[in-house]
DNA sequence: CGACATGTTGAAGCGGTTCAAGTAGGGTGG
DNA sequence: CCACCCTACTTGAACCGCTTCAACATGTCG
């Protein structure tokens, strides 16, 4: 056991490099010596199968995670025992800073298939963050990234009739593929057309509706899980159609600016 | 103009117990000798006229502010010129966090009355939260309830009827008056009914309409801006009303959790 | 192989938008 | 101070996008 865990300090060294801690280290120059700081703060946890919690909603916070591989989605669940997805996470994430305020888990994290995490505990974590500025600035960073993202998802979900909501959900995991070197073209599923739908406020059936149509189109090839962007132009395109109901969404007030 | 200052520096030292800089400070027990740290580099703006942009989407990012009176609406502009309303803000908010990542605003902030805010030069900032442990961990915990606020938001917009959508509203609009010290039942909206159908996603008529169905159900009197709760458990019980389409809102994965 | 979950496709129903018309404030200029 | 105008808001009626319901197909796992 203690053999294993000096083979997991080694591995982590090295996979620091490939996963979110290395742009969160690098780009504001970490020396040897905070990598190591670092490095020594991070635990490894044993693979987590799919349809694992990583944590649930209500947990006490301790800790933030970053995906090694895998993909997961975290989600609320309301009085009545309705879901909401709030986000679908991939290698390079950190997830947890949400619970900061509180320090209690206000989302489940649950595997979507097998994944390997890094557990950061988050009080060295912030004690690490007070000495070494660039790690504060980066921690701000990605929440700041991670409001924005979600003002998109609350545009889409506010405004952008069905079709939209699709291709901007296709057009978003393929940019999030491509940025981690994988094809932006072709990748598989690992969420349900059930959290699909779920996390785009739609019905299963509608999504199952518009993927034949996309593909009758043919602006991708969908089997099951397997998807393949044929038309990523008219895609992007159709990901900026705004709903109909355009009424109240320009500014009439008679700004003095 | 230099008396002015003075007096200035003055007032905003004495304002800063009402703030959310006070609670941003006191609660991990700021010394009067970090507090006039702060009180430093809070820059005094001159009031914002009604109408006015605070800043506007796409403006380089130098600085974050505090609402010490009044009250504006956060908004995204899509490429077809179609506004999102993200959030409304209140006295005591910080607002400009979600512009860290890239440098740049992703919203707009426009004056919903006449305002007055402090600027805070942001990498001033931020330099004060390395020396401060406690104006760090209150710079995550903000960022951290703002992302908690979005999931609720996003909740709300993924699956309520109408009739969830604007109680809900209306309750945690009551609940922010409440903290403020504010009456709870009884305040005047700032912002127009389309704003208010904006950010719900939803039709200005839906809002009139459903406004007058309140109060014929002896929910609440509402005359034009001004609103008065009548009964807050049936609007409370409204706002958790899901939608009829719970369908795929529950998890059917066989979780080995 | 059987059972259950997931996904697909068709048809009906409805919630909420859109369209249309009218009312009421609030500000401006004569 | 009043008449005017423009915007914000309200209310009614028709329409439609999407959900819901239902039935079936296809995997998947014990």
């Amino acid at each position: 056991m203690s053999r294993n865990r000096i083979v997991d300090l080694a591995e982590i060294r090295s996979n620091c490099k490939k996963c979110s801690l290395f742009q969160l280290c690098m780009p504001m120059g970490l020396d040897d010596n905070d990598l190591e700081k670092l490095d020594k703060i991070i635990k490894r946890r044993r693979p987590v199968e799919k349809g694992d919690y990583l944590y649930r909603m209500g947990d006490p916070f301790h800790s933030v995670y970053t995906i090694r591989a895998g993909s997961l989605k975290t989600y609320t669940t309301n009085q009545n025992g309705q879901e909401q997805i709030i986000a679908f996470h991939l290698p390079g994430d950190l997830i947890g800073l949400d619970a900061i305020q509180g320090e209690i888990h206000t989302c489940s994290a649950k595997a979507l298939e097998t994944i390997s995490v890094c557990e950061i505990p988050f009080d060295r974590l912030e004690s690490l963050s007070q000495k070494i500025p660039g790690l504060q600035h980066h921690l701000l960073k990605l929440m700041s990234e991670e409001l924005q993202l979600e003002h998109c998802h609350m545009t889409i979900l506010a405004r952008a009739p069905v079709e939209a909501r699709l291709a901007s959900f296709l057009t978003q995991l393929s940019e999030r593929f491509r940025a981690r070197g994988y094809s932006a073209t072709e990748f598989n599923l690992s969420m349900s057309r059930n959290d699909i739908a779920n996390s785009l406020g739609m019905a299963v059936e509608t999504i199952s509706r518009l993927l034949s149509q996309f593909q009758e189109h043919g602006l991708l090839q969908v089997e099951r899980k397997h998807v393949q962007i044929l038309d990523m132009p008219a895609l992007v395109e159709l990901s900026n159609r705004c709903g109909p109901n355009a009424q109240n969404t320009r500014d009439s007030s008679h700004g003095t600016a």
